[in-house]
DNA sequence: CTTGATATGACACCGGTTACCAAAATTCAG
DNA sequence: CTGAATTTTGGTAACCGGTGTCATATCAAG
């Protein structure tokens, strides 16, 4: 019996795939197919699939071999059934969008690439206690597998505090780290911001104002207190009648930008908190009837689209959310291979010369 | 036994509201909780939750009640499991993705509100024959209610071949009609690109030129043939050197711009296929010492967020992209409800006038 | 008292997973 | 070398939470 061991094998493999064969036109199989085809129960086929060791070698091949030839992959509706957890993947940001959301997608779904996950937007409306209400429903209803929580999300305490209670795999995206041990990506915005700081005052910069991000935001302060600092090292200071509040949109800035052109000592350099805002910059300056940069300096921060698309092309601060994105992805698949259990991944900013800094005036 | 019908019903309500309101704190209902509860089969509570009209009114008020008191709602992954059907709504756009798919996005997420039905991400790579490929396994696998189809994606024969093949239903958004009798929004381009014409003639510019989009797209053509139609309707012409292709993107309308530049003949106007191009354009103008609008006017097509965030403010021709995108979503749902099989809904584009136009150079 | 329409229920099923059990293979003691 | 104990391995049945089919119960009208 055991001396013909090898030749039998693949002849029942052989046997097996004719059968498999003849059935792929069939339409889409299911796990029973494969079963009836492999001649074993269709718990055996669910160990091979979910890779549990308790297969023998042999049984393992035929039916790994069976299912490539029927191209079958486990369906997600029932398995999600099965498991009580969806493969939903929610990307949670605030209502309206903030610009880089189209990057942050495009990141995840990278990570997403060639897994059964698949991305689902939840905006939320931050000021309607929405978050309570749609999204917890949206979380008992889908079930979903895990959520990414970029800014501003991602600093809601309250909304943190449900999604543990629900027991929610999440991955925040911050700046700053409020929460218990938790996946986490880590963004350096106080570094980005000093180099900035770094940069203007290396071109001779001594009128040096800030547009602030609204106080509402961690991502805000940290901006700020890192373009501070930055200015300190070289010797300058950040006094509070340069620094101008606005509310993270084009808008706030253009106007925020006009405040500090008209006070009574107009700065030769300006680091606006986002892209956006130093957009509004931009326009201001241009209506006040100044140059870009031989009067006055811009940089922004984020390096949205619209930084290199302007004229002149905007010195900004680089966070690359793209990889963030992917990044946050892996955290949250990682999880279902039941890797580590809490970590977190920094990303530095890195500042991006372009035209809209020079040295000051005369 | 019939003179007290009325509280015999109201005591059996409140009976049950009870026990209902007893139950609440277990956990997340199911349709078989509420049966119990109702003292009804299963199947009946399904039959209340999907509105079918074989169910004596005094029970779906029962049932109906229960269902509130409870905040029950259906399990979407079993529904889908037996619906042999998902609740996902697939947005397949080319990768990388244009401008407008955040607002398209916005404006499907506002069509799908409060409904059970989710969106997401299905980016495609049209080079690698992706679509035959990653589609075609995600339908099979995820079983998508519909999929929303802006350009340049519904302009793709074999995909649509694909979709019919696979019964999926689905919903194009573009600016000619090459399928079958189908669900889709239209968009009249060449409308909107002849308003632009008017709007340049109107201010007296007579040497007019053209960035045109890549020919692979449809949208190009009828936006250039519009704009062309919409000249010679004002006794202008679109003589062919007046003409620059390009791809849609910033680069290519910068360089196209250059070119026009630096032809022979100046043009004073220049109306662009896209605003992508149009940004690049301006930088074009800038880098030639030129001003917008007193030395060349520029127009944009599509009125991104960035247009109206350049200085000057650009003159463009908006889509309503948010509305079609509500559309197309709700579209898709009444598909669901069994309503109109097909149905074609159209936009119209409208120019908005802003600051990078003026009458030509003395 | 049929009859036909309307309302409801019983039961299998969608395609997976888990709990539990039985059979086979392996190890170990006597 | 045999039988018992232990470890692998595979099978059965129930379940996840809904829906379809078809039989049965109810009820007003003929």
């Amino acid at each position: 019996m055991t001396d013909v061991p090898q030749s039998d094998i693949e002849a029942e493999l052989a046997d097996a795939l004719r059968e498999a064969a003849a059935f792929r036109l069939t339409g889409r199989a299911t796990i029973n197919d494969i079963a009836r085809i492999a001649k074993v129960s269709k718990k055996t086929v669910s160990r091979v699939i979910n890779e549990s060791p308790l297969v023998k070698p042999r049984t393992r091949h035929l039916v790994k071999a069976i299912i490539t030839e029927l191209g079958f992959t486990p369906d997600p509706q029932a398995r999600a059934l099965a498991l009580r957890r969806s493969f939903l993947i929610g990307l949670v940001y605030d209502n309206p969008s903030p610009q880089y959301v189209v990057n942050m997608q495009r990141g995840i779904l990278d990570g997403l690439e060639a897994t059964d996950f698949q991305l689902v937007l939840r905006p939320v409306n931050r000021s309607d206690s929405d978050l309570s209400d749609r999204l917890k429903q949206f979380i008992l209803q889908h079930k979903p597998f895990g959520l990414i929580l970029p800014p501003s999300v991602s600093e809601d305490e309250a909304l943190i505090a449900m999604l543990r209670e629900h027991e929610v795999d999440y991955v925040r995206i911050a700046s700053v780290d409020f929460d218990l041990p938790s996946r986490m990506i880590r963004t350096h915005d106080a570094e980005g911001a000093a180099q900035a700081a770094r940069h203007l005052c290396s071109l001779g910069h001594t009128d040096i104002a800030h547009i602030q991000g609204p106080g509402t935001f961690r991502s805000a302060h940290e901006r700020r207190s890192g373009f501070s600092r930055g200015l300190e090292e070289a010797g300058r200071k950040l006094p509070a009648e340069m620094v101008a509040e606005a509310g993270y949109t084009f808008d706030s800035g253009l106007q925020a930008m006009e405040r500090l052109i008209y006070a009574k000592r107009r700065p030769t350099a300006v680091f606006a908190g986002n892209d956006e805002m130093a957009t509004g910059a931009y326009v201001a300056v241009r209506k006040a009837g100044l140059r870009i940069p031989e009067d006055i300096s811009i940089v922004g921060f984020d390096d949205t689209p619209i930084a290199g698309r302007l004229w002149p092309a905007m010195t900004t601060v680089r966070l690359p959310i793209r990889e963030m994105g992917r990044a946050a992805a892996r955290l949250l698949l990682d999880q279902a291979a039941g890797n580590a259990p809490s970590e977190t991944i920094s990303f530095s900013p890195e500042i991006v010369v372009r035209e809209s800094t020079a040295p000051p005036p005369r």
